[in-house]
DNA sequence: CGAAAAACCTGGCAGC
DNA sequence: TGCTGCCAGGTTTTTC
């Protein structure tokens, strides 16, 4: 479900909803998550205040007072949602946290692929999980990944995918960044030339920061921290509009499917 | 070795 | 109404 933009408008959320408030108690209702949520959360959380929230990639991280904190990940459906009542009987809730200031913030999901961990002080943000470049930063970065991309034998919509490489871009924005670049998504990242790349990273700025600005991108599970589902759709350009016009040429819209992903573009505008 | 496909899990929806 | 098969925004593991 969530990429990058879904994922900060989550985390700005959060940022509202528990800084300066403390935890009370933290209760794992179900911990079989994508990977087994540690028991010892239930104890370690107790009594510690909430500082701040971050994002890195397409993961959160909320900071506390003392050096345990808090990594979790939204997998496809995971949500959070912030409430008076202690409602936790809901379908397939599975972490219920309380506050001090009579809020419960409950994490939801339906597919289980989220997952929650411990992460110790000092956090070193560029090194997390070995991902790759933050888009706020490509701009510093551009002949680092040249470099990288000119090696890749691999297709440059799934090199946008790779967390690895550049981090948050999923399959929604994949299709929304090489159409606005201009790019043919199966092109090799070997045969990608400089002036392309350029325009990659411009419209992989352009377009998630956009979409941050809009609140993020709704389909089916997506909602944001206050529990409003999509009250801001995004307008996307491709995806999802397989058979339709090109709003750039009218030619009609191409979904191809590998490896269980979908793939939108039109084979007129991208050809670089 | 790198690249592609399968696996994890549940629900919604189209088609019969 | 009910069943079947397919699809879904992520990531890791397995297979080729």
């Amino acid at each position: 479900m969530p990429e990058l933009p879904e994922v900060e408008v989550v985390v700005k959320g959060l940022r509202k909803a528990l800084i300066g408030s403390k935890i009370l108690e933290f209760k794992i209702i179900n911990k079989n998550l994508r990977y087994s949520v540690p028991f010892e959360m239930e104890q370690l959380y107790i009594k510690k205040n909430i500082k701040h929230v971050i994002r890195r990639g397409k993961y959160g991280i909320i900071l506390l007072d003392g050096n345990k904190h808090i990594v979790f990940h939204l997998g496809m459906t995971g949500k959070f949602k912030i409430s008076s009542l202690n409602n936790t009987s809901l379908k397939h809730d599975h972490i219920s946290i309380k506050l001090n200031n009579g809020a419960f913030l409950t994490y939801n999901d339906v597919r289980k692929f989220g997952y929650f961990e411990i992460i110790n002080s000092p956090i070193d943000i560029s090194n997390f999980k070995k991902l790759g470049i933050e888009p706020s930063f490509l701009e510093y970065f551009e002949n680092d990944l040249y470099k990288k991309i000119k090696v890749k034998k691999k297709t440059i919509k799934s090199i946008l995918l790779d967390q690895n490489f550049i981090a948050g871009i999923g399959n929604i924005y994949a299709s929304e960044i090489l159409f606005d670049a201009k790019i043919y998504p199966f092109k090799k990242g070997n045969r990608i030339s400089k002036s392309s790349f350029k325009r990659i990273l411009v419209s992989t700025k352009k377009i998630l920061n956009k979409a941050i600005l809009k609140g993020g991108v709704t389909i089916k599970d997506y909602q944001n921290i206050t529990g409003d589902l999509g009250y801001f759709q995004i307008s996307l350009k491709v995806y999802g509009r397989e058979g339709l016009a090109c709003l750039k040429c009218k030619n009609l819209i191409i979904k191809s499917q590998s490896g269980g992903r979908s793939t939108y573009y039109c084979n007129i505008c991208q050809k670089n």
